[in-house]
RNA sequence: GGGCGCUUAGCUCAGUUGGUAGAGCACCGCCCUUACAAGGCGGUGGUCGCAGGUUCGAGUCCUGCAGCGCCCACCA
């Protein structure tokens, strides 16, 4: 339907009203800090991966951090909120090479330089689309700041921690195991590796003895092909089977070379045949059994995991992928009678987390942090309450990790990334370390020297990045003001990865923590509780979600359901209800505005009627809830009792209250609802807007004038509490909702006025005469008659109330069998009160040693429920004789 | 094997110093009452996983158990 432009829509359209609003923002300072505030609040964005664009769990997390930052923003501080993107190494380099791959290329072919170009172009694209998201989301990020991972102020920050922490011993190069991934062919830390439970095979196989062949031991392994590598068969040392091998020398099968007999420990004299083939170099455990007992690292793999040409290996599984030789082996075995017998067995096997390959245990140089000096100080900070865990529980996963923490390979065989520092000499066997790019070897001066071709792992920079952003090392007025930040909001998935080493690293180079709090929120998934991804198809897209319903509903939804500790299942009939809360919201400011006036907001305002100072002081009681809510992070609670306030209290019963005065009464009397109507209406949108900043600020404009920007106006102020009118109100809502539910229960129209007769005291009924309008039109009354307290009134349905007593006449209303039903349930109710608290008052002990209040509390309950009682009984008597 | 979380209305979930259980959705009934049918009013619905314990009183605190989920470690 068409309207007209003064006239606004009977539907709130966020697609008009987000985008005017944005382009307001963003071409202000709106979102950079201000340049007149003593107190700073600052939070780091968690740089998104520049890998695609943004998922609901962005829009979370994101959101949530926004509220926090538009709330603190509102309160007069300086706020920064840094914003930046993640070069993400591994993933992002796959996505490009997937690129590649789809129009037949490879990366080798282009070589580094060019395929790094690409990458760059992709960076740009990926971030552009992600900036893109962020802003329809609302996000008041200060967006001239924007960094990156590889931009030149954090690049100059790694190489600086990279170079201070190797002249200080805490960085090293070793050669030892590594989880390496034959596919990215590159070396992978612990955490990307992820274990699961796959069927496989047990081959059961037979070791002939060295000094007589037709004996044999029996050696059960999973893995088959490794046996080319195999230094040695290792046995429990007390296992009273094995007693007399131990130190023989056993001909290992295929391969025709000798291996000695071991006793260590490690074996499981339980499991499988109690005899283990130790492979050195390509097993964690057999590596450390290869220690103790000196044995040979046989490498049997190149980086893809194909059968090296080492001389060692038999000609015939040269070459082979690592599956294929194992099918040549057990083929090869069986062949020679010695594969004894093959099970079926599960076990786990470990995958990398981006690739999907199989991880192998290899043996390369690689480039180490040695963490415990650095864990220790980080372990303390958490422990002695300088960084707080929100919830708190989080701080034993962190605890359990640090403290079993193992030294950082930090060296990636990849392209895309932090080249690592450090340049190695042909002539000697220094390695130079240098923050810029060095000329000559440190150690013998020779100029024939080559960079390390391998790249630092993605979260090296990222666990720099709430200072690198600021300008460290130098000693920036943002390092000044904005460090340590306030709050770290993450997810506990990347508590590892992420949070402990910004810790790490934040005492170790500014010594200070990073941020103060974490609030760690829960993972997003989809309405049947299955996690998100691409190839199950549940996905849903945050654009596509606020193209919908608007940004301001997804927020409210996802604010909503923000509960400390618990996974989120996004159901889009959650968005769809709150979607029908901006509309109640964008028609209520519409009934306001309409019935305005001349009237303006006045946070000073001091009303006479009962009705405004009740909703002033409802409003006050939200403020510092909402407040409350918000400091402790619960922001649940301040989406809900927003809701709860501007639906419940402002729309359905104070705008409907309101209407009586507006239409009925005298002039003065409606001046005074129009002032506080404006003003109650200006209080929840500055409530509401950290959550809701679309339609708050679009409403506000209309409020207070073009010109006027609630983004960067004050939080909400204190409004008069006023017990006396609250008290009043609720009696007056009390009755109203007494005689609606006669109405209801009776099936009476909503469109038939009614008669009722109220008894109550002198005193209560002079209080409540004054409110006799509101009650007649909200109650739907043709007239309102009072009665002296006790009467009765002969053919009438009753609602008993606390202080007074509600009389609706049936005549030509209702039957009397059917109100005969309702007070006989009624009745039912108050005898099961009853009884239920006199049992407790009965309770002598109850009595003795409840709290005076609580005892009291009861008292009354008791007194009203049995006075309650004997009114309905008394209406059933009257009734029956009808 | 170690650790953590969850279990409340048909569904999804709130419930913070222990004081007689709440919301949204769904469902039923009456309504286009001049802000809003994306709405209004009313209503149905729960032995708070099980078993003990502490307490005058437990959804809430303690112990054990069960089911579900996650994290870490790991038997070749």
């Amino acid at each position: 339907m068409n309207q007209q432009a003064s006239e606004p829509a009977k539907i709130y359209d966020p697609q008009t009203a987000e985008p005017a609003v944005s382009d307001q923002w963003l071409n202000s300072d709106a979102f950079k800090p201000r340049l007149d505030a003593d107190e700073h609040y600052s939070i780091t964005l968690p740089p998104p991966n520049v890998t695609g664009s943004l998922h609901m769990g962005h829009a979370f997390s994101d959101t949530i951090q926004d509220i926090l930052i538009r709330w603190q923003r509102m309160q007069g501080k300086s706020v920064l909120w840094q914003l930046g993107l993640d070069h993400a190494g591994i993933a992002t380099q796959m996505v490009v090479e997937r690129q590649l791959d789809a129009k037949g290329e490879h990366r080798r072919d282009l070589g580094r330089e060019k395929f790094i170009e690409k990458v760059w172009d992709w960076k740009a694209e990926s971030g552009g689309m992600i900036f893109g998201q962020m802003k329809r989301l609302g996000l008041s990020l200060d967006w001239s700041r924007e960094r990156f991972t590889m931009d030149e102020a954090s690049s100059n920050g790694v190489r600086e921690v990279f170079v201070r922490l190797f002249e200080e011993g805490l960085i090293y190069r070793g050669k030892r195991l590594v989880n390496w991934d034959p596919v990215l062919e590159t070396a992978v830390s612990d955490l990307e590796v992820v274990h699961g439970e796959e069927q496989g095979h047990f081959w059961h196989i037979q070791y002939p003895h060295a000094d007589d062949p037709s004996k044999h031991v029996i050696v059960a392994t999973t893995r088959p092909e490794t046996m080319l590598g195999d230094g040695a068969v290792a046995v429990h040392p007390s296992d009273e089977r094995y007693q007399d091998l131990i130190g023989k020398e056993l001909i290992l099968p295929l391969c025709g070379r000798t291996i000695p007999v071991v006793a260590d420990d490690y074996v499981d004299p339980e499991f499988g045949t109690g005899c283990v083939k130790i492979t050195p170099a390509h097993d964690f455990n057999d590596y450390e059994v290869g220690k103790r007992h000196d044995l040979p690292l046989i490498n049997i793999f190149t980086n893809r995991a194909h059968i090296n040409d080492d001389e060692i290996i038999p000609e015939q599984y040269r070459g082979l992928d690592r599956y294929e030789a194992r099918e040549r082996i057990v083929a090869d075995l069986e062949a020679e009678g010695l594969l004894y017998k093959v099970e079926d067995h599960e076990h786990k096997v470990g995958r990398g987390d981006r690739s999907h390959a199989v991880i192998e245990p290899y043996l390369t140089d690689q480039w180490y942090v040695a963490i415990q000096d650095l864990a220790d100080p980080a372990i303390k900070a958490v422990e002695d309450g300088d960084i707080r865990f929100v919830p708190q529980h989080w701080e034993k996963t962190y605890f359990e990790w640090m403290r079993n923490i193992q030294d950082w390979c930090i060296s990636r065989q990849l392209w895309w990334g932090h080249r690592i520092p450090a340049w190695y000499c042909e002539d000697c066997d220094h390695i130079t370390v240098d923050r810029g790019t060095p000329e000559c070897c440190g150690g013998c001066g020779s100029k024939k020297i080559r960079q390390d071709e391998d790249v630092l792992d993605t979260w090296f920079s990222s666990g720099l990045w709430p200072f690198t952003t600021l300008d460290w090392p130098h000693d920036s007025m943002e390092m000044q003001k904005f460090y340590s930040t306030n709050v770290l909001v993450t997810g506990f998935d990347i508590i590892f990865f992420w949070v402990a080493r910004m810790i790490m690293m934040g005492l170790k180079f500014t010594d200070k923590v990073p941020f103060k709090d974490i609030y760690i929120h829960a993972l997003i998934r989809d309405a049947q509780g299955q996690k998100m991804s691409k190839s199950k198809g549940n996905v849903i897209d945050p654009l596509e979600i606020i193209d919908d319903y608007g940004a301001d509903a997804l927020r409210f939804t996802l604010a909503h359901m923000a509960t400390p500790g618990r996974d989120v299942k996004l159901d889009v009939k959650r968005i769809e209800s709150n979607r029908n809360f901006m509309n109640k919201i964008w028609n209520a400011a519409r009934f306001v505005f309409m019935n305005r006036g001349d009237a303006a907001p006045d946070a000073d305002v001091k009303p006479t009627s009962d009705v405004n100072r009740w909703v002033l002081s409802e409003l006050n009681s939200t403020a510092r809830e909402v407040e409350k809510a918000l400091a402790e992070y619960r922001f649940n609670e301040a989406a809900g009792t927003l809701y709860n306030f501007i639906w419940g209290t402002y729309c359905d019963w104070y705008v409907e209250a309101a209407k009586v005065s507006l239409y009925k009464d005298d002039e003065a009397s409606k001046a005074e609802t129009q002032v506080v109507m404006l003003t109650v209406l200006d209080g929840w949108l500055r409530l509401l807007h950290p959550i809701c900043p679309f339609i708050t600020e679009t409403l506000f404009q209309e409020l207070h004038g073009p010109d006027a920007r609630l983004v960067t106006s004050d939080w909400t102020g204190s409004y008069a509490d006023d017990e006396q009118a609250v008290s009043r109100m609720n009696r007056v809502m009390e009755i109203v909702t007494a005689i609606r539910s006669i109405r209801g229960e009776m099936n009476v129209s909503p469109g038939k006025k009614i008669v009722a007769r109220i008894a109550a005291s002198d005193s209560v009924r002079s209080e409540l005469e004054s409110q006799q309008k509101v009650l007649m039109s909200l109650a739907r009354l043709e007239s309102l008659e009072w009665l002296a307290e006790g009467s009765d009134v002969e053919g009438a349905a009753v609602a008993p109330l606390a202080e007074v007593t509600v009389f609706l006449p049936l005549a030509g209303l209702v039957d009397v069998a059917e109100e005969l039903a309702r007070i006989e349930k009624n009745i039912a109710k108050a005898e099961k009160d009853v009884a239920s608290l006199e049992g407790r008052l009965s309770n002598q002990k109850f009595v003795d040693s409840a709290p005076e209040a609580v005892v009291a509390k009861v008292r009354t309950d008791l007194d009203e429920n049995k006075a309650k009682l004997e009114e309905l009984q008394a209406a059933k008597e009257r009734l029956k004789e009808l």
